[in-house]
DNA sequence: CTTGATGCAAATGGTTTGCATGTTT
DNA sequence: AAACATGCAAACCATTTGCATCAAG
């Protein structure tokens, strides 16, 4: 852990692979090439039909049942983490990339949120509930600062 | 708020009626209806086939659509709010409501968690991101404390 | 060679929509 | 009377599945 501290994408990858095989499943072109996609997106998700799309560019006959299908195995192997935002289709990103999403109903900008921000939450969960919280994605609506604003703005034009 | 501190359900009705009527929109049968059944299911939430199912009862021939219809209405108008839990259809519960769920991943039992348990983390939100959290409704999985506990238990009786 | 993965087409299921009709205001 | 809500049937769209074929171990 010296000088690459962020592995490039070829050893993710391989990593990746191997915690497949690890898991009694196969390594086939379709899970190497989602896979190499999830990769690129880093910290933002992929939905089965954009990851279509992409995958096609390099293996257009890739089905797209494959697609959802290797998403539940590379889920079941626990490497990948399922993201549901609000209207939108299933997306995924690699557990790796753990984040949180604060997301405004006014403007629908997506804020990235880190994980740790959640401590105390979990911690009393954990005490008062005798609950292990272990969050992999969440979705906090609010209203972020630039919508706060505008809205006062307008309010007090408006009155 | 003396001594009917939770207002009887007639009074939540009328209460939630005129709201409806505030903004504008008409008061039906089947929104009448549905706000009924939603007061009836206090904490829970209702998907539009189980409300459809319950509505009913007291007036079949009220269609499905409609249900979907008022319920959008219902959310536009601020009154109820979506729970999305996964793998579930969509559930719906009034604002008055408001509560978190910490989702079991192992057993899939649900806990209710009180509101004043994300309060750190939205004070956060607001200092370090500028936004203003309103968490309708988050679902948080994890592991409950028994199903910790078996696992542990079965954990030592295989190694 | 055996088991598991894939392509394809067809089914599913929750939700939405167009339109003619009925209801609320 | 005007605007809006409803019933119904049909459309939609993401996702799943059955089955014959193919590829990974």
């Amino acid at each position: 852990v010296s000088r690459s501290a962020p592995l490039d994408d070829a050893a993710k990858l391989d990593a990746l692979l191997q915690a497949l095989r690890a898991r009694g499943q196969r390594v086939t072109v379709a899970r190497r090439a989602v896979l190499e996609q999830l990769i690129a997106a880093g910290a933002s998700h992929l939905g089965a039909e954009q990851l279509a799309e992409r995958v096609h560019e390099h293996h257009p006959t890739i089905h797209l049942s494959t697609i959802y299908r290797t998403l539940d195995s590379l889920d079941d192997a626990g490497l990948i983490h399922l993201a549901r935002l609000p209207d939108q289709p299933a997306a995924y990103h690699l557990t790796d990339d753990v984040h949180h999403h604060a997301l405004c109903t006014s403007c629908g900008r997506v804020v990235d949120v880190p994980p740790s921000m959640l401590d105390p939450l979990v911690d009393r969960l954990r005490s008062d509930y005798d609950f292990r919280a272990d969050p992999h994605h969440l979705t906090i609506d609010g209203v972020c600062g630039n919508c706060e604003r505008s809205a006062r703005r307008s309010r007090r034009s408006t009155s």
